[in-house]
DNA sequence: CGCAGGTCCTGCACGC
DNA sequence: TGCGTGCAGGACCTGC
């Protein structure tokens, strides 16, 4: 479930359900999905078993979950502490099923969870859970990743692979004006930039073609050519799309992107440009005008927009 | 065959 | 010449 909004409502999920369990057994059945882990496979399934879960952290599309000690330790100084870090690429799922559920079909990782005694009692009488990790394509990945403070706040730790990783629309501490500026120093074309996650964080293809219609920009634009009120238009509209998609529990185009229960969002019933080729721009018909979104393919992918409300600029970067 | 929601690595061009 | 940076394109996967 790749962008912003589909991490987030997974971080939610696993706040609920997971944080605060010890770990019990780490089976990995695939070892693609652990290629990021420093070790392998083996070292992953060693190193985190008899951890237990903190509380779920994230940052764009990335997701992690602070490991200490057993239960009956002292929390770990976040100096050294590891986490354990989840990106779910383009097919990947993390799911909370009781052990004895059905094994899924590109089921790749199992971590069991101990019951606590606080947790919600399940249907067989026990209460251990376990997380699955269900990736098609392995594009995701788990991996345990040691904290680090960030490089703007060090009192806040995220974990060493996640340095890099700019802060995303949703972040208390996001700073729309210095995005602004990094922007105009680039020389590229707008949804690049939106994109690059080293510049603001979890935007997608989907979410970066809906915040542009929002913002009646095109994605071809010149990055230094924008002014500032262009880039708080945009941005707001990130903003506004993202926490639009939450309210609706995610975008979900089929069952590949659900969240922990296995429920899928509704967004896509409110995607204005994305997928929607071919029809009309909504806003140019509540207008009385008729504008048909049109699909290009660009960056080895698809760019969605409504030629009339978000005209190609005279000089583009593609 | 083309297409799918993401990231990472490589290689190139450029400036110091 | 060498190095660092920014940028573009391809690689990585499976299934429909």
């Amino acid at each position: 479930m790749p962008e912003l909004p589909e991490v987030e409502v997974v971080r939610r999920g696993v706040a609920t359900w997971a944080a605060g369990r010890p770990v019990s057994a780490v089976e990995v059945l695939d070892a693609r999905s652990t290629r990021r882990h420093d070790g392998g496979a083996a070292a992953f399934e060693s190193q985190l078993t008899g951890r237990r879960l903190a509380a779920p952290q994230r940052r764009g599309k990335y997701l992690w979950v602070p490991l200490a000690g057993r239960p009956d330790e002292e929390p770990a100084d976040p100096h050294g502490q590891q986490a354990l870090v989840v990106h779910l690429g383009m097919s990947g799922q993390l799911l909370v099923s009781t052990p004895s559920d059905p094994v899924q079909r590109h089921l790749r990782i199992r971590i069991l969870l101990e019951d606590t005694g606080t947790g919600t009692r399940t249907a067989e009488g026990g209460s251990a859970l376990e997380l699955r990790f269900v990736d098609q394509r392995i594009f995701g990945g788990l991996f345990l990743d040691p904290l680090v403070p960030s490089a703007d706040r060090p009192e806040q730790f995220l974990p060493a692979s996640v340095a890099h990783i700019a802060r995303d629309p949703l972040d208390p501490h996001f700073d729309p004006s210095a995005v602004h500026r990094r922007l105009r120093s680039r020389k590229t074309g707008l949804k690049r930039a939106l994109l690059d996650q080293s510049l603001v964080s979890g935007i997608g293809n989907i979410y970066a073609d809906e915040a542009l219609w929002r913002a009646r920009l095109h994605y071809a634009r010149p990055t230094e050519t924008l002014n500032r009120g262009e880039s708080a238009r945009l941005l707001t509209a990130v903003q506004d799309v993202m926490e639009d998609a939450l309210a609706q529990g995610g975008t979900s185009f089929d069952a590949l992107y659900v969240n922990v229960n296995g429920e899928s969002g509704y967004f896509d019933r409110s995607l204005n440009v994305y997928g929607q080729a071919g029809r009309m721009c909504p806003r140019c018909a509540a207008e009385g005008r008729d504008s048909l979104i049109v699909k290009d393919r660009f960056m080895n992918r698809s760019s969605a927009y409504c030629p009339r409300c978000q005209p190609v600029p005279r000089r583009a970067r593609w």
